[in-house]
DNA sequence: AAAACCCGCAAAAACCGTTTAGATGTAGGT
DNA sequence: ACCTACATCTAAACGGTTTTTGCGGGTTTT
């Protein structure tokens, strides 16, 4: 019981491969092969419960019918989530989704790069790039090569985007604390970064500040380390809550720094949000059960997910029509909860 | 500037394909290539930046290096940690993860497995089966094809699995409530279901039950229907709670349902620990910053990953070698926090 | 009426890039 | 002249897709 291939099929049923694979790939009446050989031909291919080879079928046309996911870890449930809105829509036109964790490490993520695109490996990538210049990508993009960003953009990299307004999420974000009289208001951010993410979101707090006519006090703003958050964050949140900074309030520029922040508050023995207020970049389920429910800026997950699917969808299907190549930016949303209300 | 191939660097060393395939797979000195060729061949296939086609390469040797990854939902940080540190291992051999999510549906799960397997996609399949017979994939068994199961076992698949003593955590969970006197523990459950994951762990409920002599009453436990388990567990809740039944700790068997339970009990202007125990199954980072802390059973999803993918390799490398092809199972970890803590 | 053309159906062959079993040529030793 | 060893090559195979070719017979052109 070896293999059943094309071939098999056509032995049994005396006729050239040719015919089988024009069958099997519905364009049997295009060619003008009798109803009668088609219907015989389906037939046997159910009841051998044939499946094409993959790798065949790739070597000849050149595909692979996969598409390649690159992101700094699988395991974050940002990226986790996108990965499955991908797969929803990637799913519909046959495509699998091959998934690949960079960790942050910029040559790791060309190393991946070269493997899914020169081996074939891939028929474009959805990439959510830790590069902090485009010059590795252009190529690529030079190339012709169905490649979408997501998440994070890069100078000169204007078209075939997914991205979220981080912007305006930010300012909407420190404008309700503002709003309701916290004028000191913190800021907890990774640095130093090269993200645009990130620092678009501190250009959003930026924005808030002068919106509300405050000065900016660089005492306010604390980059954190990536790697040691936790130590940092509970310093520097020493630091601000002193009476020499005296915070009213923070905003944190992802879901880390703010769980990494209420781990602080309690630690000193303070309560969020009667002895500081806080909002967070990035919801997730966390906030909705934890001791404050926190207010958070929500990303549109799985709409990036699609969006970014479809997009490459159209760069992998009509490669040459580069009008369609374009940058998408998405709204956030404010969820509010009890993080951010004082009391008072 | 076409593709490179081996055909390219032959052509231009005027040497035979043959040969340059031979030495860039490091069969040059076996098979006598002198070290002057050699050296010519990789250096220029170096210079061209050749990479091999996965698609020739796996046609002719008939695999892909591609693992498949079938889990009801990539998006559940559950598995996609697990799905992390799968990634983590195959990598060190070269392989990487196709992930597919099959919403637990059965036939999807059918559907994905065959197109892995028979059309020559996947090197191996690891697989958090949703069947509730073993019957379909006993074939693939027979076939000799890789498949590790993880996180659910099913009867009649003694080996290549890799699981949770769900018993004994269970066990551990609902004895800790006892100890500190809640002899009316309630267990909130999935069903009905035929999961092994979730029946072990009612059996240990049991079991602990028996250990502390107190007799099973079925008012105790409540049976959540998967797909509606925010209404149902509100529900069900407020039976337990009412003076009819007067439950005084809650077991849940997964994280879901504990959400569930604690949004219940707010709902209900009740708390947790006070009013209600509370300890589930699962540890998932909300617990830790909750409101309370929950006491969780945690599970080692990394070692889950790793083990798996370490006996699929083992099987996909020496395919006859069947001693190998064990059933691990890892012991799960009781995280004390305080929900479980009546201060009385 | 012979030559040329077209058409419906289908087979044959080429091709994609690799791996691999088996063959080959060349030189030196006996 | 024959054997060995070495260094390399030829050709088949993998399983599909695509291009080219074949053929019988009717239709049109000359």
């Amino acid at each position: 019981m070896k293999k059943v291939s094309i071939g098999t099929i056509a032995e049994r049923l005396k006729v050239s491969k040719t015919l089988v694979s024009l069958v099997l790939n519905d364009k049997g009446d295009q060619f003008g092969i009798s109803k009668k050989t088609q219907e015989a031909v389906r037939k046997l291919a159910e009841q051998l419960d044939y499946q094409p080879s993959r790798m065949a079928r790739g070597l000849r046309t050149g595909r692979s019918k996969i598409i390649g996911l690159i992101v700094a870890d699988i395991a974050n449930p940002f990226y986790s989530r996108i990965a499955r809105s991908i797969e929803n829509i990637a799913e519909r036109s046959g495509y699998h989704l091959m998934v690949c964790s960079s960790d942050e490490i910029p040559e790791r993520e060309l190393q991946l790069i070269r493997l899914l695109k020169d081996s074939q490996g891939a028929d474009g990538i959805i990439l959510s790039t830790t590069q902090d210049s485009a010059a590795p990508l252009l190529p690529l993009r030079k190339a012709g090569y169905p490649l979408v960003l997501i998440d994070r953009d890069l100078p000169k990299m204007d078209k075939g985007c997914v991205l979220v307004d981080n912007r305006k999420g930010a300012y909407d974000a420190v404008s309700l604390l503002m709003k309701s009289g916290q004028r000191r208001t913190a800021m907890l951010t990774i640095g130093p970064s090269h993200l645009s993410s990130i620092n678009e979101r501190l250009e959003g707090y930026k924005d808030a500040l002068k919106k509300f006519s405050v000065k900016f006090d660089k005492n306010l703003v604390k980059e954190i380390a990536f790697e040691r958050i936790r130590d940092e964050v509970y310093q520097a949140m020493h630091e601000l809550l002193s009476p020499a900074v005296d915070a009213q309030a923070i905003f944190t520029a992802n879901n880390h720094l703010a769980v990494a922040a209420m781990e602080a508050v309690r630690r000193m023995g303070k309560r969020i949000p009667d002895d500081v207020a806080l909002v967070s970049f990035d919801d997730v389920d966390l906030f909705r059960l934890s001791d404050p429910p926190v207010t958070a800026i929500a990303q549109p997950m799985q709409d990036i997910g699609e969006k970014a699917m479809e997009l490459l969808l159209e760069m992998i299907e009509k490669p040459k029509n580069k009008a369609e190549n374009k940058r998408i930016v998405l709204p956030t949303t404010l969820v509010l909860r009890e993080s951010s209300l004082k009391k008072k």
